[in-house]
DNA sequence: CCACTGTCTGTGACTTTGTCACCAACGCCT
DNA sequence: AGGCGTTGGTGACAAAGTCACAGACAGTGG
């Protein structure tokens, strides 16, 4: 367990690729940012809310979902503590419509930076430019992988995969299989067909909402890593 | 049609975003970027070749597409004549190990901009941090669709918008049906069933390696748009 | 304690899409 | 003409998604 609320004076310590920040632009980031919260569900940016800040994630996750013309879900990334959001930055400089949403998967507490001190940074300092674009990088390497995933992918190794990444350390989920299927961008019927087969072969036992692992070893394995 | 070598000397008119540039940015760019040329087919990057520049495309098409482990691929997004190649360049940036490959569609012309001085123009000006930016965003709302249609939408309907947006103007398309599998990341056995049908529905008349298109307002009916 | 309500899970029947294993037709080369 | 790689066609089957509905559970208010 890391403390919940770390010395806020400093976050930026916290932000591997800002460590080596000059002081001079340190201070800027620390005078011109808010530290701001949400409590869990609330939607931070999503078509129609536009983020008028990027946001440096201190504390909790949020998750950036897409809604189809159809209603039906899928999520393409979550941000978690030690993270910021900079793809959505980026995307609301230019384009204003905007199909995805983002929302507080739990409590969360952030620095959120005005656009326009964003923009001078990324001018002034050459730190906070390869910050950006790193974590561009991986954003944009998430999606190629969701695309590799939702495209070629079979469902039950994807779920083994889910499962675990959300079980992290713990053996035990609280979630329904309507919010797996939106994570995995499939039917909830599919989930639950999947989750009775896992069952059935004594690698999870499911309650209603919940899910426990069993046997990790036997979904790391399916999973393929 | 337009000229297929047009005025290399002021390439720079053709990007929409760049044409408000100060004098000073413009000869920079001029100056330190660099005309190349490659063949249809020629890989400009890829795993284990990441590009050393920032490209402006100025003739042709470039795919950039994914390979999956399975060995199967994806149509993520293609570059045409008047674009440039953002997400590449600042992904290169990061991470290196890189699954997409971008591959001249046609024979291509692009002016070469090597990286260190894309960070400095980024740097230095405004218009063209906007340019970097709006691009960027571009690409990925790209993304996002991408996601959502493989992900929600039916293949008959992927498979009438590809048709459409491949033909452009024209009604004739020299194309596979391999080709158009990986456009759509789907299997070619998938296509052929699906163009069988679009043909005894007389929406198109096939011939090996072509396409003709009979009836557009079918298929742009299907394809919702 | 019971009835009511909304959420969550389970299931069967069916459609769509993807996979596998072939084969046939075509164009090209020698 | 014969051989060969590419392209397209097909049937049988497996996986995934859709639809319609039913039962089970947890809370809520009487």
């Amino acid at each position: 367990m890391r403390q919940p609320t770390a010395d806020t004076a400093n976050w930026i310590s916290r932000f591997q690729g800002l460590m080596q920040l000059d002081q001079d632009t340190r201070e800027q980031l620390l005078r011109k940012s808010q530290i701001i919260s949400a409590p869990k569900g609330a939607v931070i940016f999503g078509p129609g809310k536009s983020p008028e800040n990027m946001l440096f994630l201190l504390d909790g996750t949020v998750r950036v979902q897409q809604v189809s013309e159809t209603g039906r879900e899928i999520l393409l990334y979550r941000i978690t503590a030690g993270e910021s959001c900079v793809l959505t930055t980026a995307c609301l400089l230019a384009y204003e419509d905007y199909a995805a949403e983002g929302i507080a998967e739990t409590a969360v507490r952030a620095a959120a930076l005005p656009r326009a001190i964003f923009d001078e940074l990324v001018a002034s300092s050459p730190t906070f430019r390869n910050f950006v674009f790193t974590a561009f990088s991986k954003r944009i390497t998430d999606l190629f992988h969701v695309i590799d995933e939702v495209a070629f992918q079979r469902i039950d190794v994807r779920l083994a995969q889910g499962l675990l990444d959300l079980a992290g350390q713990g053996d035990h989920l609280a979630i329904t299989h309507q919010q797996l299927a939106v994570d995995l961008g499939t039917a909830r019927e599919v989930i639950t067909r999947q989750m009775q087969e896992f069952q059935r072969r004594g690698w999870v036992r499911l309650a209603r909402g919940t899910v426990d692992i069993l046997d990790r070893d036997a979904l790391r394995h399916l999973s393929g890593r």
